[in-house]
DNA sequence: ATTTATGCAAATCGTTTGCAAACCT
DNA sequence: AGGTTTGCAAACGATTTGCATAAAT
């Protein structure tokens, strides 16, 4: 893993008062490691710290805009760097069957239309979007 | 609430073994009339029976595809009508502040590149994608 | 009459929190 | 030392389930 992401990590939870400690830096290893997101079991087991600070410091991270939590199908709460993190917008093929969550990229020119629709959207309504979120649901190779 | 859309959800039920009872018209009803996702708590608050019956009864209505189970931001689930009932297929606005779930529809040119978007995935990966979902995130007019 | 649905209360399970000991600076 | 983070165990809260009663066919 890249030792300027660490740095960049570091610098986003020193900006929230926070610290970089070592089992910040495994959970953030752990994350960095698996390129799909994490439920907080697989973080837990993965990552090598006791499930209360395991769950803390998701928060903590996720606080600061260095991890950001994903909604599968299930019931669990799943995990990922930030994109802005990663480089590396991408969105999520949901298994209904079993409730993997894997990443995906799209085209570009769906991407375009998607923030298309995002600033159509703000005109019309009075919500203003922010991000969009695109899941693909189905079945995974090894539930067909 | 039209007539023949409680025929077509009565043997959708039948089919499944299912009856459809008053508590169950009750929650179809609620759902119908509220015209974005309710969650739990509203739904019971709504539908006048037991949060038992209510979890139960959305349970069997979105096992035999009259219900569909949204998820927001927040830890609370949604549900709505199925769309093959309401002949209306649309996204959602998800407030980040206070976590409302709003309905949208975005352009007709956009669905079909998220279309040939699944088509594309289900040739390059292992991946059979079933439907879509799309999400924009943002604040909403009230939280703004 | 037999099967299925209801309501109440208790259980479940992912997640959160209180607190004392260990850690960092 | 002063404040933060950790791990354990207990608490929490949305959802689920067991069971006796009521309703539907």
């Amino acid at each position: 893993m890249p030792e300027d992401l660490h740095h960049l990590i570091a610098a986003r939870l020193r900006d929230d008062g926070q610290r970089y400690t070592s089992g910040r830096r495994r959970l953030v290893e752990a994350l960095d490691r698996s390129g799909r997101p994490l439920t907080a079991a697989e973080v837990l087991e993965d990552g090598e710290l006791a499930q209360s600070s395991a769950y803390r410091n998701l928060s903590v991270l996720e606080g600061c805009g260095v991890v950001h939590r994903v909604s599968g199908a299930d019931e669990f709460g799943r995990f990922e760097l930030a994109e802005d993190l990663t480089e590396h917008h991408h969105h999520h093929l949901i298994c209904t069957s079993c409730g993997s969550v894997a990443d995906v990229t799209v085209a570009e020119d769906l991407e375009r239309s998607l923030e298309a629709a995002m600033v159509e959207v703000a005109s019309t309504t009075g919500f203003r979007p922010d991000h969009h979120r695109l899941d693909l649901l189905g079945r995974c190779a090894s539930c067909l």
